[in-house]
RNA sequence: GGUAACGUGGCCGAGUGGCUAGGCUCAGCUCUGCAAAAGCUGCUACAGCGGUUCGAAUCCGCUCGUUACCUCCA
């Protein structure tokens, strides 16, 4: 087993070797979508690269809770408190409950990740059934006293924070800066500092998304469902705790500050990982820039920007083809590469099965053996070295390419030795499939197909081959279709 | 303004001191009824300038350019 695989954690900006606190037990928590919008590229470049890691754990043997919450309560349309909720914006203007609106954008988020072939987390809470867990933190970091009530709003209080841990730590961010920078924005009255940010807030009389709390009918404020939702599901130390890199601050700085100001004075997770941006023409892709390309327009083409729909897989592909930590531009010419470099990956696939290994006559040729483990082992050292998949790919396609040769006899199967043909078989199937999660797609339309195999049919029984005809049939009944010869011409039907 | 990154060949994208990244594109060859696939070969690189070093895409400095975070965002 390779167990040296090291993941550049934020919090020391160093690649560090993977040891979890409690081997073989893994706990991860990843931060998921807030469902008030489509899911785009960015959200499946996220999920992606998070499935990658727990697939590899789970390959590497560690028995892994991954955890991936659902936030569909709490975020505020801007900083200036009377902002609203951005469900209960969009339930507005559809007159719909808040929680149909979360409810219809969770299950699109679902289908659209099983599409990408990203497994489901073992555990997928949501925020609004974690109000209890949220109010129970408020109440410990008031007791704390890092935090403080005004009007039935709770805050909490950086700069009594900073002076006995390190705010802003996570994001290598310094408090005098902060203060120094802080726009003026309006509707924060009640805020001791403006760093500070609500743990709890008094619901306006409109605002419909809201809970009885010691403090007022009101709701969580944006970071505190992480910190109490990792806390139930995973402990209050965990291993790993992941999310885009544009979560990095405030959210996940956030999130350590009310993990340490709990009565756990714990960061949560010890090692965090960010995932980086897509960018479209070099600019980051977002929902509050507009120019987010959602995956349903991805998969049927239909967008602007757009030349030809691209498949599940191809996306896939296109996000594992680049290192996770860079960002990754967005262009029709890329994503067609990536078509076709997924496609290779298939076709290997396919060879390997066809590929039987001869015992006979076996005279191997050492240095090939020698060159074939190695390569088996740079696809794993490209996982290893913080999740490279780009690596591993191109490892992949090293192995690709003497597997090819094999097929078409001009290495000879005779020059390896059994051993060396399994562990290439087993590596490369293994990671393609289980480890990197890509998995053949249906190519073509079966009915048209099927349309073609008809007509041979017909030319068949014009030219009175019934040999032939009959073939054509019982293969065709294997498929569970009948074939119907009518007056009117020839058409199929499902078995009955 | 503060902080942090980045700038690799026609395109995408790995690579942190010396060893071919890889994919896509393009050209040639092998194979082939034609083609495709596959294999082989080739092509155009490390933003610029200076420094450290026997040796730098890789370390340091400066210049230019791009981006991200600092406000909800994967």
């Amino acid at each position: 087993m390779q167990h040296k695989l090291n993941l550049y954690n934020t919090l020391t900006r160093k690649k560090e070797l993977f040891e979890p606190l409690h081997a073989p037990f893994v706990g991860m928590y990843v931060c998921g979508p807030t469902v008030y919008g489509e899911p785009h590229l960015g959200h499946a470049r996220s999920a992606v690269t998070f499935d990658v890691l727990y697939r590899y754990l789970k390959h590497l043997g560690y028995k892994v809770r991954y955890v991936r919450n659902i936030t569909d309560v709490g975020h505020l349309e801007n900083d200036a408190d009377e902002g609203e909720d951005k469900i209960q914006k969009k339930a507005k203007l559809n007159h719909l409950e808040p929680m149909e609106v979360a409810q219809y954008y969770r299950n699109i988020y679902q289908q659209e990740m099983a599409k990408l072939n990203v497994l489901s987390p073992d555990i997928e809470p949501r925020a609004s059934g974690h109000i209890i867990e949220q109010i129970e933190l408020i109440k410990e970091i008031l007791a704390n006293d890092l935090a403080y009530e005004v009007n039935g709003s709770v805050y909490f209080d950086v700069q009594a924070y900073d002076k006995a841990h390190n705010y802003g730590k996570l994001s290598g961010r310094i408090i005098e800066d902060l203060l120094n920078n802080t726009r003026t924005l309006e509707g924060q009255d009640e805020k001791r500092s403006p760093l500070d940010f609500a743990l709890w807030k008094k619901a306006s009389p409109t605002h419909i998304m809201r809970w009885p709390s010691p403090w007022s009918d009101g709701f969580p404020g944006w970071h505190l469902e992480c910190s109490a939702m990792s806390r139930k599901y995973l402990g209050t130390n965990f291993d790993i705790h992941g999310g885009g890199l544009d979560l990095m601050f405030p959210h996940h700085e956030c999130e350590i500050a009310q993990n340490q100001a709990s009565h756990d004075h714990s960061d949560g997770a010890r090692y965090w990982i960010h995932n980086n941006m897509i960018t479209l023409n070099g600019q980051k892709m977002g929902k509050s820039l507009g120019n987010f390309i959602n995956l349903s327009e991805l998969f049927s083409g239909n967008h602007d920007l757009l030349e030809m729909k691209y498949s599940p897989m191809t996306i896939r592909f296109f996000i594992l083809q680049a290192h996770y930590r860079s960002t990754l531009d967005f262009s029709n010419e890329a994503l067609q590469a990536a078509r076709k470099g997924y496609t290779k990956l298939m076709n290997g696939l396919r060879v390997l099965e066809k590929l039987k290994y001869t015992e006979e006559a076996a005279e191997p040729d050492e240095k090939l053996n020698v060159d074939l483990l190695k390569l088996s082992e740079d696809c794993f050292r490209g996982l290893n070295d913080d999740l490279n998949t780009a690596k591993t790919i191109a490892s992949l396609f090293n192995l690709l390419k003497k597997i090819n040769s094999l097929y078409l006899g001009q290495v000879p199967m005779a020059s390896l030795a059994r051993g060396t043909f399994d562990t290439i078989r087993e590596t490369y199937q293994k990671l393609v499939l289980d480890v990197l999660g890509l998995q053949e797609e249906p190519m073509g339309d079966a009915e048209e197909i099927l349309e073609l195999v008809l007509n041979f049919y017909k030319e068949a029984k014009e030219a009175k081959a019934y040999d032939k005809v009959d073939i054509i049939r019982a293969e065709l009944k294997k498929q569970g279709i009948v074939i119907k010869d009518l007056k009117s011409g020839i058409d199929w039907a499902y078995e009955e």
